[in-house]
DNA sequence: CGACTTTGACCGGCGC
DNA sequence: GCGCCGGTCAAAGTCG
């Protein structure tokens, strides 16, 4: 469903309304246009507003990455100091599955490698290792079997299985040489279009664009102009990456569905938006510093 | 020249 | 034990 909100100005939608709008959207899950009728200035002097507060609530992001990264270290080394309950990784192929799954997946529709074919062949494995799965609609036409998810991937090699006649590419994490995730990536027998992403392990490395972030970079900045979509082949809806999705995050809450993105750090953004979305005070801040802002405008 | 991809060979688990 | 099959290795090729 898609919802329109049609007005005479631009000036008659404050920002208030627009958090409203967002917040509705959260509520609803769907897309909602503001089509405004207004003239070229308008329009750029709202666009620079818009501007201004989108860096602002950047900046904000940008401080709560860097939370993140210093909460994730601790965590590393905590789990560096219980080796007993890190996963060992011994020389070949099936001894290096760990306990955890990574945080990946589409809204809504990922599922846990639990009910899936490896389980069903290897139910010491899973035991261990819980294997994430990412649905991703691609290009009929586009043949690679690239999936963007933000990390750095080395290919190892390719099969062709005999369930699925399109070839299944093996990669594994080149960004930290010691990180044990795998991913395999093959086209769904049933839709060509989708490719079908799994995720075996846990980055014992930080998201590299959560790195570029305490770095200085601004990729922070892509989060609500930069939305990405992933479907499922059961599920065609599109997933939209929105940071004002707080519904969606809150109910995926437990069960950790992602949307995957090219340049975002999903499960940073996901998390952010929930405590940014449900937190009360949050709210009646960003309220208030929005209204006073146009107060202050008008 | 280094990093990455391709691809055939090889390995090991599993079913018969 | 044998063969099938998924997963991995590693040499050769490709690219920037």
């Amino acid at each position: 469903m898609v919802l329109l909100l049609v007005c005479p100005s631009i000036m008659d939608i404050s920002y208030k309304h627009l958090f409203f709008f967002s917040l509705i959207k959260s509520c609803i899950n769907d897309d909602i246009y503001v089509l405004p009728f207004q003239s070229a200035g308008a329009l750029a002097e709202e666009l620079k507003r818009v501007s201004a507060e989108n860096k602002k609530l950047t900046e904000m992001l940008t401080e709560m990455c860097e939370n993140y990264n210093t909460l994730r270290g601790n965590l590393m080394e905590y789990m560096r100091k219980n080796p007993d309950k890190e996963h060992s990784s011994s020389k070949k192929r099936k001894s290096e599955s760990n306990n955890n799954s990574i945080p990946m997946g589409v809204n809504g529709t990922s599922e846990s490698s639990s009910t899936d074919e490896e389980s069903c062949k290897k139910p010491k494995e899973d035991i261990k290792t819980k294997i994430s799965r990412v649905y991703m609609r691609t290009e009929a036409s586009d043949k690679s079997l690239i999936v963007k998810d933000g990390y750095q991937w080395r290919k190892y090699g390719q099969k062709v299985t005999r369930d699925n006649p399109s070839p299944r590419a093996y990669f594994k994490c080149s960004f930290a040489p010691s990180c044990p995730v795998k991913k395999k990536v093959q086209r769904s027998v049933d839709d060509q279009s989708v490719l079908v992403a799994t995720y075996e392990g846990e980055h014992n490395h930080p998201h590299p664009s959560q790195m570029e972030v305490t770095t200085g970079s601004n990729r922070c900045m892509t989060l609500g102009s930069v939305p990405c979509s992933a479907s499922l082949s059961s599920s065609p809806p599109t997933a939209t990456l929105d940071w004002t999705k707080s519904k969606s995050s809150s109910e995926s809450k437990n069960t950790s569905p992602k949307t995957e993105s090219p340049e975002v750090p999903q499960v940073l953004v996901e998390q952010m938006a929930t405590s940014l979305t449900k937190d009360p005070n949050f709210r009646a801040a960003l309220v208030a510093a929005i209204s006073g802002k146009m107060l202050h405008n008008n």
